[in-house]
DNA sequence: TACGCTAGAGAACGATCGTTCTCGATGTCA
DNA sequence: TGACATCGAGAACGATCGTTCTCTAGCGTA
């Protein structure tokens, strides 16, 4: 066999390929995006992309759920330094507030994907929810940590907070949603 | 002269196409759809489509600010029919549960516009920050008039509810928002 | 009636899309 | 060393995009 691929450099080129598919996507949208110029940020050839993904919607799913794993990671670490259960609640809304003030802070990936393409992609808008899904139900066990019924409030409070961030570009929602969420905790 | 168009043919033409364009832009996406399909759709000759809007773009704003009028006009018409403040504020909530259940709803098309164009369509951006604008505004003095000062919670939760119900297609959002929106108004 | 103009229908244009194919280079095994 | 499998680079493909152009039909005016 002649120059095979080792698996280690698959999965390399597969990292390589999803950060630079997930950050031109989120920056500027899927469909505005095309694979040449994914081609070119990634510096890897259009044969092996298409080795790694047979199709463009496989690579915006794969992306999806790998920037979903490192999101709600990231939220889990940053929510579970605190041992208060009323502190890990509002602690959500800090870390919101540190990815709103962001450069480049555009949203949230999955409700952008899910306009764009939720009409049109049954396996981009299964992982959006999902995703969500994910999310929500993070949030509802935290909650439910602080013996208050507020689930639902807190998680609509983030969601809203994140929308609205996204499209003035003020972070300020982090903590709106924040004063909230502590006068429905109780 | 031969044959020239009147000015009411020209509005006519102006609601039929952007009727079109906004049903077929909010149910699959603006990149999604092309100039012929919404030829077709409209049933008018793309020359006359780019006599009323010299490109795309132009139409999409267009579109977005006819909605903004018309979406906000049935919004103060529902919520106004009630006197008391306190009612007014979880009317918004109501009118938009009702929004949810209709069949096709999928979220905000302002949203929906701002992932997919926000980035690379000043105008659009435009158009839907002032959108979120004058509704974030409408909700704050029906806020005012009870004497409540949690008008940012009370949008955050109209957004959230807006976005959730959007994915998920399950209106319950709205009854959740309303009933945290009532306790924050005390 | 003949002319001038405009509207309609849709072909055409150049660009770009996602995806596949060609082809020469490269390195490995018999 | 020679045969061959696989790679990278990018041309090529067919489709589709937004937009413009062509051409004919048909009306209003002289």
């Amino acid at each position: 066999m002649p120059t095979p691929i080792s698996a280690e450099q698959r999965r390399q080129d597969r990292d390589v390929l999803l950060d630079a598919a997930e950050s031109l996507f989120y920056e500027r949208g899927v469909r505005a995006v095309g694979m040449d110029e994914i081609r070119s940020a990634a510096g890897l050839p259009l044969k092996r992309i298409y080795s790694l993904f047979a199709t463009k919607e496989e690579l915006v799913v794969a992306m999806l759920r790998r920037r979903d794993r490192r999101w709600r990671g990231s939220l889990a670490d940053y929510v579970e330094r605190f041992d208060d259960p009323r502190a890990r609640v509002l602690a959500v809304f800090d870390w919101l507030g540190r990815w709103f003030a962001e450069p480049g802070f555009r949203g949230c990936a999955w409700i952008n994907a899910h306009g764009e393409l939720g009409s049109s992609s049954p396996a981009v808008l299964d992982e959006v929810r999902s995703h969500k899904r994910a999310f929500h139900d993070q949030i509802a066990a935290w909650v439910r940590e602080t013996g208050s019924p507020a689930v639902e409030p807190v998680f609509l409070l983030a969601e809203g907070a994140v929308v609205t961030a996204g499209i003035t570009g003020d972070p300020a929602p982090a903590e709106e949603a924040r004063a909230a969420a502590e006068a429905l905790l109780g």
